[in-house]
This record gives C-alpha cells, structure tokens and sequence, in this order.
DNA sequence: CGGTCGGTTGAAGCTAATCAATTAGAGTGG
DNA sequence: CCACTCTAATTGATTAGCTTCAACCGACCG
C-alpha cells in the first residue's frame, strides 16, 4: 500500500489510539485497492479473509434467500464492513458489493485477530461476545426482510426441533403469543399459520407441537444456514 | 454478591481468559440479584448503567414506537444483554423484562468500562466500532418491525434532511430502486409512498425532494431517538 | 359463579406485492 | 444523426398477505 495514505488511515477512530509497533504491522499486511462501480467484493457464506475499510465510494450490503435479495445497509466513508466475521473467524451473512468507484483498504484477517490477541484477553473476550450478538441481530434482520411470517415460523419450529434433539416433537419454549411478536406477527396470524402448516405435517397440541413431514416442511421452509442457524 | 455464584461466572466465555485482578474487581463491584416474572429491568431511552449477565430463567429485549410494542429477542442462560450500550455509554435502545423468575449478574457499567481500558487499546477501539453496528442494526430492525412503509419513507427523507443541512431540499444519495430495496419496499410501492406523501408536502423532481410542510410530515413519520438518529 | 387470559375463528379491510404496460433518458452502433 | 436497446421510474389492475375487530371457547382463579 501507498505511504501516502498512511496519515489518513492512522487518523480513523479504529487505529487512532493503537500503539505504534502494532499499527506498523497492520499497515505492512494491509493494502489500498480501486474498484470500480458494480464488483462483488464479498459473497455471502464465504470466510471472512480481510477487514474492509471504506475510504471512498459506496459499498452496498446486500442478503440474498431463496432468489430474493435485499439491500441490508449502505456504506459510506469512512466505515469499516465485516468486522463481525472477522473477529468471529466466520463466514459472511452480507454480501457486499461497490456501488461506486471506491476505494478500499483491505486488512488480512488473521493480523486483525493475531493484534487482538496480543492486547487485553477481556477486551478480546468482548469482542467475540459482541460480534455475537450483531450476527444474531444481522440474521433476525434477513429473516425479517426475506421471508413470509409462514416461512418464519416453519424455520422458527425448525430450529427448535433441532436444539431439542429431532425427536419429531418440539415444546414450544415461550407462548405463543410471546413468538408471534418475535416473529413479527400478530397472535391471530400465528394461529393462521399454523394451520397453513398442518399440510405440511404440523400439529399442535398446546405447547406441543409434533413434525410428522420435515422434507416437506423444509421444502416450504427453505432453512438457510445464513439466517437460521445461530452459531 | 455471593462466594458461591463466583467458580459458575468465572467459567463464562466472556470472563474465563480475564487476568485474576480484574475479574476480583469487576466481582468486587458487581452483585447477583433474583427477580421475578415481569419485572422490567432496563428501559427503552434510560442510560445503561449496568451489564446484565442472565445466569438463570428468562428475559425478553422488547422495542417500543408509537405505542406498538414487538419482542425483539429472548434471552436465555446464559447470556449477557444490552453490552453495546454499556461499552459506548449510552443510552438503551430496547427494553428488557423477565419472562420468569430470573436470576441475573449486574456489573456495574463504570467498572467494565474501567477494565477495558486498561487492555489494549485496539482492542477496546473494537469494541466501540463493533458496538456502533450492533447498534445500527438493531435500530434499523425496530423501524421494520415497527412502521409502516410510508413511515420508514417519512422517517428516511426527515433524515436525509437533516444530515443535508435542513434547507427545506434534499438530494436522494442513492437512486430510487436501492431506496426502495434499503427501505423493504418494491420500487413500485416506494413510488406510491412519495405520491402518499404529497399530502405532507413531499414534492418529487427525480432525486431531488423538497419538504414543504416539516410539521405534518413529522406528525405522519413520529420520528424516534431510538431508531432513527444514529450516532 | 363471574372474571380474566390465552388462544382460536370468521369477516372485512388495508397494506404491499405482483403483473403488465408506458414513458423517459442514457448509451450503443450503424 | 437516428434507430435500437436498456434501465429507472411511474401508473393501473389485480391479488396475496396480514391486520383489525368481534365473537367465542376453555382453563384457571378468586
């Protein structure tokens, strides 16, 4: 990367405070690229391999399911995207994508996570934790934006029938009102919906809910590694 | 607190790489409390003055606007809640009540904050910028789940407007069909959106828009400190 | 026994998506 | 320069998805 950018770079709020030695070794491993408008510059569900930094341009977040996609967030200088996945060593939940000419700093990942170890393990141990939480929020966000409250639901059960072993059986953790407003619904829709679910082999006994047609309901439901499956 | 709680929140990924005087400190500092059901633990808007660390029974995150209410996650043991608030020191952007008698770790906010700027500082400057996108997504998944389409529109020109210098005018920074996809509308329905909003004082000449009546469109958007003005 | 609460059902209405058609502008190539 | 194509944006008609309002049921509780 070009020297003459360094000033810049050190002058962000991520780097402002960091100590000389490690800025210098970041800096070594990073590098300044042009892009022009419309490059895919991640994919979802790939691994994170470098921290980006917008310097200038326009980069758009975008998620995809099921031949839907959606527009997710809109970068603007500066900002860095991807942190999350980075610290986490985890695969994309957002594609991104420039919608302009832009400029981008790319930080390998492994010297961000190598730096990170070398500082407080407390400090560290909050990152991962609150990188945690932010993909949580980031999937709750694709779900809502890119499915039907049906398909919500059926990967909603989905899931639950998988934490409690895949027996055919699931309880319901909370009420069903309490889901319904998690799932964006209203207690009314809910009801509606499962009966939608009953031709595809789901009944409901109170709280109880038996799976009697999986490849049929994850036909209709369309689980999608990155919305449902939570770490 | 009690010496008996302390061997159970040490093993806590968040605290098990913690050097032993930090952690005595922060556990010096912290108490365990039991609450029961429906006790509402933090407020929408209120300062964040502890980290709560849930060790036993539930805890519903809950958003507010305009007087609809919607569950925005449920957390389980264990689990930590609101941490993006307490490391940027402000203010909570969700509520949180019990769902059942629950048995929750509060740290003093001050006191993470303390111990996180002892570790690196890169580290800490992490956690900040990661903290400032958790944020943003979670106030972007409130305005989904909250607000109408017209209502996310409103609140998106009001903004725009804003951050453009209050003029009265506002370019759109982006063209029509990635608002629309940015907002959850189709292009087709964000054209009908600013046609509803005529009657607010929304005049449309391609990317350019002119607010003509503040007041009213206010009164339609209801403009929220808890989602909308980031930063 | 009346009251409340969670849940379900039906009817009506609203919001937003879809499909189809049209216009206007930008860019291409003969 | 003029057709030709592409795309963004708008409009109308229709349909799907979801909400709202109202009634109702059964369980639980005083």
């Amino acid at each position: 990367m070009r020297e003459h950018d360094l000033p810049e770079i050190r002058a962000l709020e991520l780097f402002r405070t960091m100590s000389e030695p490690s800025f210098d070794e970041l800096m070594r491993a990073a590098y300044m690229q042009t892009f022009p408008a419309q490059v895919q510059l991640i994919s979802e569900g790939e691994l994170a391999d470098f921290l980006f930094i917008l310097i200038e341009g326009r980069v758009d977040l975008l998620g995809t399911n099921a031949n839907r996609e959606t527009t997710m967030a809109i970068i603007k200088p500066v900002g860095t995207f991807i942190l999350a996945a980075v610290l986490k060593d985890a695969v994309h939940l957002m594609s991104a994508r420039t919608a302009e000419k832009s400029r981008v700093l790319m930080v390998p990942a492994c010297n961000i996570r190598d730096i990170l170890a070398k500082d407080g393990d407390f400090a560290r141990a909050i990152t991962i934790e609150l990188s945690g939480c932010y993909r949580a929020v980031v999937r709750d966000h694709k779900n809502l934006k890119l499915r039907s409250s049906v398909e919500r639901l059926a990967n909603r059960l989905i899931g639950l029938h998988q934490a409690q072993g895949a027996t055919g059986e699931l309880v319901l953790p909370y009420d069903k009102k309490t889901l319904a407003s998690l799932l964006n619904m209203t207690p009314e829709n809910l009801s509606r919906a499962f009966n939608t679910l009953k031709a595809y082999g789901v009944s409901v006994d109170n709280d109880r809910i038996a799976l009697a047609d999986m490849r049929g309901l994850e036909t209709l439901a369309k689980p999608n590694q990155l919305i449902d499956w939570r770490l």
